[in-house]
DNA sequence: AAGTGCATGTAAGATGTTACATGATTAT
DNA sequence: ATAATCATGTAACATCTTACATGCACTT
């Protein structure tokens, strides 16, 4: 659902094409929505079909068709209808939290271990958003620039500061995670040998 | 992948029905994993067949065969192989922020209206996550009690904390997303008319 | 007699992941 | 030459959502 949507909102950016896409949406731990390469191609396919991107066939090299995809009218008709849709908050599903909430069953050294390495992730996560957030703060990624050179200057600071207030969130929500996980490295050393009862191997 | 951890955590507590688990699962806007019943019935015949739990028929009135899973001990196994091993950071991907990455796109009232109905939403997650915390941090939820009733008594406060720990970070995590919220409010309002270029219908 | 809750399932479709396959162009 | 990057796709599979279907037990 939503990644089309994602895909409406960076090709009103600037035209791409697939491959470029592909760049934007994979392994892209620094932006807020990641989707596989299996999953651009197909995608803009269906779009075109429905006519909210148009695909440009590009001669390249001998017979090298590359094809570039714009936004359409309807498109962003579609992009605006969705933009103006409420949403209830999505439905948690997160591995680790569920990880913690049974932590009790495993030795608290090997919890530990677990927490420590969600931590050092949540570090380099942090220090990518943060990068990312100044460089929209400074107007200076290539697709905001592209944005903004189709906008009135007057609102280039507010453009601008929207966009960087998601990574603000994306950044605070990290740093409380790593908070958080800190707090239950507290609590597991708090006391307590682990699981006394119905023991997983022979205790020592 | 998760669920199936899910559902060997909660077996691990009591043995249940494949109903009591759906209605566990089902809507649980406050527990730390959802799954339709469509989910619940297929995997625990998959799990049985793994010999990770074992279901047990019970008669009931005439014929109705009402099976009651409990875990086996290949199934505990399973289930803290899993807590011990470290996974990177979920890719987020959250439909609300990205609808906010575009917001720039709709009137500021328009996004004001979708932000406004989030902190709606966020408010009622907080009430309902602060109330089983509360009855967690009381030794008070049915499932809890039960776990707690295999355990050493010296332990019972940490494995309290430790669950109600979660839902601390479930709070945290919402009450802060809810100020996001207004903040991101504040600066639609800041200024700006919308989207000058390319409208999506004639300005007023 | 009809409705609600208990209880278990199937089916179709959307979405997401991992892996494989292919060929062209550019850099070393 | 060969490796890396550009570029586009398919296949198989796991997961998740929505909807439908069925029948018993208990209440009103």
């Amino acid at each position: 659902m939503s990644l089309q949507y994602a895909i409406l909102g960076v090709l009103d950016a600037r035209s791409m094409s697939g491959y470029e896409l592909t760049r934007m949406f994979e392994s892209s731990a620094r932006w807020v929505w990641s989707a596989p390469q299996s999953q651009i191609y197909p995608l803009l396919r269906k779009l075109e079909g429905e006519g909210l991107v148009q695909g440009e066939d590009q001669v390249r090299g001998e017979k090298m068709r590359r094809v570039q995809y714009s936004i359409t009218e309807d498109g962003r008709h579609a992009l605006r209808e969705w933009l103006r849709s409420p949403m209830d908050t999505p439905t948690i599903r997160d591995p680790q939290l569920l990880q913690a909430l049974f932590f009790d069953m495993i030795e608290p050294a090997e919890a530990d271990d677990v927490l420590a390495h969600q931590i050092e992730d949540l570090r380099t996560l942090i220090a990518q958003w943060e990068a990312h957030r100044e460089r929209l703060l400074a107007k200076d990624t290539p697709l905001l620039k592209e944005r903004l050179s189709q906008r009135d200057p007057a609102d280039h600071d507010r453009i601008a500061a929207l966009k960087a207030h998601v990574f603000t969130h994306l950044i605070e929500s990290a740093r409380s995670r790593a908070e958080w996980a800190e707090q239950a490295r507290r609590i597991l050393a708090s006391s307590g040998s682990p699981v006394t009862a119905h023991a997983d191997r022979p205790a020592h």
